[in-house]
RNA sequence: GGCGGAGUAGCUCAGUUGGUUAGAGCAGUGGAAUCAUAAUCCACGUGUCGGGGGUUCGAAUCCCUCCUCCGCUACCA
């Protein structure tokens, strides 16, 4: 059996979460599923980022420990998580003892290679923004964002990143995949050409991290803190062997845009350092725009992904933000745009294909219908070609991250089987020939069932009161010859997506916060 | 400034080994049907494929140039 290791970025706890936060976890929790339905052994992490600067100070203006301050935001991303009905395997936060070990583990294994060495960094600090500068960044003599500088230096331990600017560009070629998408990838080689400076891996400013060993008046630099998780998650050090681990060989870490550069290279180039082998590829993704706005607190336009599940249902959510953005692209997170999908979709679409199908076989069939003894027609066999083909085209589309044209490719199928019935005319043959209604109806059954076991990594929950509906004994396993058993009966269904309205009263919700 | 990405129907986008009348979904208009969540199905687009130039028998697709938008350009996660 093959295996996987997907991995959300770890979440910095200085904020809640929004639909940034929620988009990468539903597309790696879909991700996830669909790989374990093509039957892979999938191992899924998430978690949330705890240390640093930031964290000690929002902590002391709060006026509590930054332990108690980051174990309750913490504490809210991972409750998000059943929320939007993900399968993580496990949640990590970086506060955690197994992290801080595999961390100074990690250090110890860096340090005993010759990659790093104690130095100074010096610099322009710009006292009020806590940054510091470099003099070509100065403007007229203050900081970019206006604040007073002065020449500080520090003693800190490097990272000889400068060492593995050739070896990056050279892994990039040999493994052309790795950074997705291409645009991407472009930036980071740029980035490597411009020339690599050695990477400054501790600070002496705060104390909220990681001690770095045999030297604690340093603590280690949150983003080799923060990346070293991929590696606690999947056992390390005591699993210590990563080059020959299940996992270990096939890492897919989803990130933001925002952060290619910490995964795509400084991740490797620790991991060289280290003699581990690179993850498999860094899939990024784009930004969240509000109602075509930039999303910011001060706009007072930020989407919260928990609201739109209490209302909605965290499949009408996971479908939409799946299907709305062009995976690797910006896109427009609106509320117009959520209920135009749910209800032309889910609603109409595939929602109303279900329900006349089912409600046909009730009460024309008793509920009860069989495989078509005879052979089929030349319609037939066209409209379930149509849907093979479909399921198989997705297929390929999301195994590339196409997730929109994925789910396009389900919708086409869906609209194959609204044309089908509609020729077809099931309702009308009652009378005149029940053997060929019957026939039509085990027909349009069959492929609802394929169709719905594509849709099930994005609607699990629905998605799985069909499959249960039409066969008890359903698996959730994507077969190349998908077949329901010889007879079906079905029963009552619940109404899955009920219309939105959007006059109703009840989108009030969204303004009282 | 440098490097990179994008600019295709009202909206969101597909469309790279260059090839028949440039596609899909949504929205809109008209019609059909009535099994179903007043859902569905059918028909309907004179789009300068950002502007201009070039290569070619032929370009949205390759080359040059210009315009617009966006991203990256290290110690903030």
């Amino acid at each position: 059996m093959k295996s996987i290791y997907i991995t959300t970025p770890i979440y910095y706890v200085n904020a809640k979460p929004h639909i940034g936060h929620a988009y990468t976890t539903i597309v790696c929790d879909v991700f996830a599923r669909l790989c374990r339905m093509l039957g892979y052994d999938v191992k899924l992490s998430t978690g949330t980022d705890e240390h640093g600067k930031k964290i000690e100070q929002s902590a002391s203006n709060s006026g509590i420990e930054p332990q108690k301050f980051a174990d309750d935001i913490s504490k809210i991303f991972r409750d998000l998580l059943p929320i939007l009905n993900i399968t993580n395997d496990d949640f990590i936060r970086t506060t955690e003892p197994r992290h801080k070990k595999t961390v100074k583990h990690f250090w110890k294994i860096l340090k005993e290679k010759g990659y790093i060495y104690l130095g100074e960094y010096s610099g322009w600090y710009d006292i009020r923004n806590e940054a510091y500068f470099d003099e070509s960044e100065l403007v007229d003599g203050k900081s970019p964002l206006g604040g007073e500088v002065q020449f500080l230096t520090e003693a800190c331990y490097f990272f000889k990143l400068s060492a593995f600017g050739d070896r990056l560009l050279k892994f990039y070629e040999e493994n052309t995949e790795f950074i997705y998408p291409v645009q991407r990838k472009n930036e980071i080689i740029s980035f490597i050409n411009r020339g690599l400076k050695d990477l400054a891996i501790s600070r002496t400013t705060f104390n909220w991290g990681v001690p770095v060993p045999d030297d604690p008046k340093h603590v280690v630099y949150v983003w080799l803190d923060a990346l070293t998780n991929y590696l606690t998650v999947n056992g390390y050090p005591e699993n210590e062997d990563q080059n020959n681990d299940k996992y270990w060989q096939n890492v897919i870490h989803f990130v933001g845009k925002e952060i290619v550069r910490f995964h795509a290279l400084y991740w490797p180039a620790f991991l060289m350092a280290a003699n581990i082998i690179p993850p498999k590829q860094i899939v990024s993704h784009g930004w969240w725009l509000s109602e075509g706005e930039k999303m910011s607190k001060s706009l007072g336009n930020v989407q919260d992904p928990v609201k739109y599940c209490k209302l909605f249902g965290s499949d009408a959510l996971r479908y939409f933000v799946l299907r709305e953005l062009s995976f690797g692209s910006d896109g427009n997170f609106s509320l117009s745009g959520f209920i135009g999908r749910y209800n032309s979709i889910l609603a109409n679409a595939y929602g109303n294909l279900c329900s006349r199908v089912f409600s046909l076989v009730k009460k024309n069939c008793n509920g009860h219908i069989k495989r078509p003894s005879d052979t089929l027609k030349e319609e037939d066999t066209s409209f379930i070609t149509g849907v093979d083909t479909s399921v198989q085209e997705a297929i390929s589309l999301a195994k590339k991250y196409a997730f929109s044209r994925y789910l396009e490719k389900i919708e086409y199928a869906t609209s194959l089987a609204n044309q089908y019935v509609d020729f077809q005319k099931p309702w009308a043959l009652k009378e005149t020939n029940p053997k060929r209604m019957q026939d039509i109806l085990f027909i349009l059954v069959e492929q609802i069932y394929k169709i719905t076991k594509m849709l099930y990594p994005v609607i699990p929950i629905a998605a799985e009161k069909i499959l249960k509906h039409i066969n008890p004994t359903y698996e959730l396993k994507i077969e190349d010859d998908e077949k329901l058993q010889d007879s079906v009966d079905i029963g009552e269904l619940e109404m899955l997506f009920p219309k939105i309205d959007a006059k109703d009263g009840g989108l009030d919700v969204f303004t009282d916060d």
